[in-house]
DNA sequence: GCATCTGAGTTGGCAATCCAAACTTAGAGT
DNA sequence: ACTCTAAGTTTGGATTGCCAACTCAGATGC
């Protein structure tokens, strides 16, 4: 009874990535975390195919993950606005941990673009893997999954 | 200056979600994570088609993020099978980020279908987000972007 | 008061991807 | 000699994505 005996659609990441996995979906929601809200900023900046753009804001408000609203700036006609949810702005960890591996593993011969600091204290933001009793986590300690009530077997035709 | 003054594509998020941005890439790095190593166990646990995997694992390879080996159990005869290298498995806390989120945002009404435990203490593994000073960073932290030698500002046409 | 501009999409035609199923190749078993 | 299995490759049709052009409504200019 191993891993691959669960089904792997019913799997966490499975279930995010359906939503992320794809080339433009995390790009948008890392410009909605750098501040860019409105649907033209959004696809200039991002070079992505206006009705591609379309079809990915409304996935992200359908799945709950960014908020669609009408604003309207003094003596300005009323616009949109995409800003994420507070379900959105859990996402944060991911864009770290996919920065983070593109700082050390991607990043050309000037090396990383940009850093992310923290606004309080100037320091640099970065993801860490712990367990729950504090001890890091790197790529050699040896983990196990543990099946929970929500887990899916596979049905063998 | 902000950050939609800056090319979007020379991000450390973008070139990381080049490599794993489609639907099935992260899935065969989460299934070679739980030790599925051939093609074919890929192929019927995934339920990917297999010219997509052919292409996705030899992306993989290109990149540096998996190894191709032949191997030969005794009185088998020789086969390939598919290994995470050094670079690969640190993709290990990208992994988990997309796990915590599925587990707290997209878990069906059982819960969430696996947990992952340090195999040494039997806790739970999480990622955390913190700044080098130490200080835990959530959703509503105020961080800012510091550009670096590497980042590259957009020409104006 | 009519033409123009701008933001926010929608539409249509073409190209790239994806999928399932069939085919290939090579070594093992019987 | 025949069959089986692993690891792909090929093929043809369906889907998705891309780009450019179009729509539409509210401001703005003349």
């Amino acid at each position: 009874m191993g891993w691959s005996d669960y089904d792997s659609s019913s799997c966490s990441i499975a279930r995010t990535a359906e939503v992320l996995g794809d080339r433009w979906t995390v790009l948008v929601v890392r410009d909605l975390f750098n501040g860019v809200r409105r649907f033209d900023a959004l696809q200039s900046h991002l070079g992505i195919a206006r009705d591609v753009l379309a079809k990915r804001l409304k996935l992200l408000v359908d799945e709950g993950l960014v908020e669609r609203r009408d604003y309207k700036a003094e003596g300005e006609r009323a616009r949109q606005e995409y800003v994420l949810t507070a379900a959105g702005r859990d996402l944060r960890t991911v864009l770290v941990a996919l920065m983070d591996f593109g700082d050390k593993h991607r990043a050309g011969v000037d090396g990383p673009p940009v850093a992310l600091h923290h606004r309080d204290c100037g320091e640099a933001i970065h993801t860490h893997l712990t367990c729950d009793a504090g001890h890091p986590i790197d790529t050699t300690t040896r983990a196990e999954l543990i099946p929970l009530p929500g887990a899916r077997l596979l049905v063998q035709a």
